[in-house]
DNA sequence: CAGTATCCGTTGCGATACTG
DNA sequence: CAGTATCGCAACGGATACTG
């Protein structure tokens, strides 16, 4: 499938809109590479890191403490990912005991941006979606 | 843990700073309630009908055949989810043979926006990251 | 400290069959 | 057409133990 995602489409031009005809510009397989790298976002912890490295510099284990609830396993899979997508780099001093520090690439200072913003408005409407939430599960309820 | 993510934080202002230290604002929770929202795009086909759904209204199998690859059980439970979230509406119209509409709300269409702008940061970088792929695998082959 | 390796339960999700 | 119900596998991801 695709859905019009050029950088010329504007969430304006389509808001007026309210017509049923889907007229707008579909280019298959824009999706798929789309999706090549919002699957990324749908990773459980990818985006908390991304954020968090977005302060700056990081060793392993601060990290670590900083995603709450994050096992020790999946941060070590997660980094790996996201450096092999080049979001982050690794450098590892060979000292005893290690160090380990991560940080963000310039790739990942870029990702940054658009991912600021999706959080920024999710933290904006929390609460509308708890909302919707709570009134779907009672009319459910209420069968 | 928490991340900055304020809306008053431009990414301008972090992109200079290259200190280690993390002398950000911390608001243990932000995360939490943040996450709630976006692992909604952590979803495999949430997005992907969101942006669909941004083109207009559309019947049950059109969406189906839209969105490749996806099948009717999980078309189906991804719909609820959004719905129960208040992102999408669902009108049936009890005819023979039936014909159920999707649309998106206002809040959908709000949410448009930010995940028009990841999906046009997407496919602008897809090529870097498949570079970096491609790189960091080549190294680690040659181990 | 920063991993790696193994086990193992839970969940995601596709395939298939059936219904109003 | 637009679902619901059931099965079954594959992956995700946590807990634990071991290592340079």
């Amino acid at each position: 499938m695709s859905y019009a995602t050029d950088l010329t489409e504007t969430s304006a031009s389509r808001a007026a809109s309210t017509d049923t005809a889907p007229s707008q510009v579909h280019k298959p397989g824009q999706c798929t590479r789309a999706n090549e790298v919002i699957s990324l976002v749908g990773d459980k912890w990818s985006v908390q890191i991304v954020m968090l490295l977005g302060t700056g510099r990081h060793r392993f284990m601060e990290i670590k403490r900083a995603i709450e609830g994050i096992s020790q396993k999946m941060l070590t899979v997660t980094l790996r990912g996201l450096e092999r997508d080049g979001y982050v780099t690794r450098t590892v001093y060979p000292t005893i005991p290690p160090k380990v520090e991560y940080e963000l690439t310039d790739l990942g200072l870029d990702l940054l941006e658009p991912l600021r913003a999706l959080g920024s408005w999710a933290l904006a409407n929390h609460d509308r979606v708890v909302a919707a939430r709570t009134a779907y599960d009672a009319r459910a309820k209420a069968k």
